[in-house]
DNA sequence: CGATCTGTTAGTAG
DNA sequence: ACTACTAACAGATC
């Protein structure tokens, strides 16, 4: 689940319900996730401190600490926090759990690709991880500085992270057929013109994610979402549904309506 | 049993 | 340096 648009949603939800509340305790069930600590560590260091505030920049989320320390989560593909009261509501797949006076705030992952880390500085971990620009606050301007001198397919820009931070695989997708351009064009072929179109259709469509939080049944009918099958056929005629494999990962399209620039 | 999956990274090759 | 491709990570689901 985890793009731009759902960390945007987990860290409304994060910050309900966990800022400004005493960590009385951290209990780690599989440490596997953890990247930078151990289980136990982790709990010591967290244990009486509080989360002051949070960010998010592309597809991380950080939870800055009172102590000016940070907890870093990535979601991976199937991270999701759950916060309960009784132990009844417990996620089957509880990796770890902050217990608040308040409830409890679990990290639930079944596939554990998440990853958590115990940061000291926050601004040194983005600048080591060469993240890009915030999909939603990028500029025009520093869109197209992203884009320069990079003749990579647009599909493969728009999930480069150190490019642009925070769309992933299915809004690449949603954007690509917004835009009406062929997911494997080259960037360095496609006009100014329509550069522009695809920056502000990925303005736009993640705007109207975070204000509709991810639940996929609300998302607009025109949206291409729904269409993510192989051979159907596609919106109001736009000819059948492509299926293939774009920048390693898998790709849908409508061969009709989206040009190809080359 | 085999294929697939909304993410990232390391390695390899051109 | 840039780009493209692969495998690996882990487990549920179809």
């Amino acid at each position: 689940m985890p793009e731009l648009p759902e960390v945007e949603t987990f860290k409304v939800y994060f910050d309900t319900v966990a800022l400004q509340q005493s960590i009385l305790k951290v209990e780690v069930h599989d440490d596997k996730i953890l990247r930078n600590c151990s289980g136990e560590s982790f709990a010591d260091r967290l244990k009486g401190q509080f989360f002051q505030q949070s960010f998010r920049h592309g597809k991380y989320l950080f939870g800055k600490l009172q102590n000016g320390h940070a907890v870093l989560f990535h979601f991976g593909m199937t991270g999701d926090f759950v916060f309960y009261t009784d132990a009844s509501e417990k996620p089957r797949y509880e990796r770890f759990v902050f217990r608040f006076p308040t409830g409890s705030l679990a990290f639930d992952c079944p596939r554990k690709f998440a990853r958590i880390l115990y940061l000291e500085d926050i601004d040194d971990f983005i600048q080591k991880q060469q993240l890009g620009p915030d999909a939603l606050l990028i500029s025009e301007n520093e869109f197209f500085e992203a884009l320069a001198g990079k003749t990579m397919s647009l599909k493969g820009f728009l999930l480069n992270q150190k490019a642009l931070a925070g769309v992933g695989n299915l809004y690449a997708d949603e954007i690509c057929y917004q835009a009406r351009v062929h997911p494997a064009s080259p960037v360095d072929k496609i006009s100014r013109q329509k550069l522009k179109t695809i920056f502000d259709k990925m303005k736009a469509i993640l705007q109207k994610a975070v204000q509709l939080k991810p639940y996929y049944k609300s998302y607009p009918d025109d949206w291409f979402w729904q269409w993510r099958k192989e051979g159907v056929s596609g919106p109001n005629g736009k000819g059948k549904v492509v299926k293939t494999k774009i920048a390693a990962r898998t790709t849908y399209y409508c061969a009709q309506w989206q040009k190809k620039y080359s």
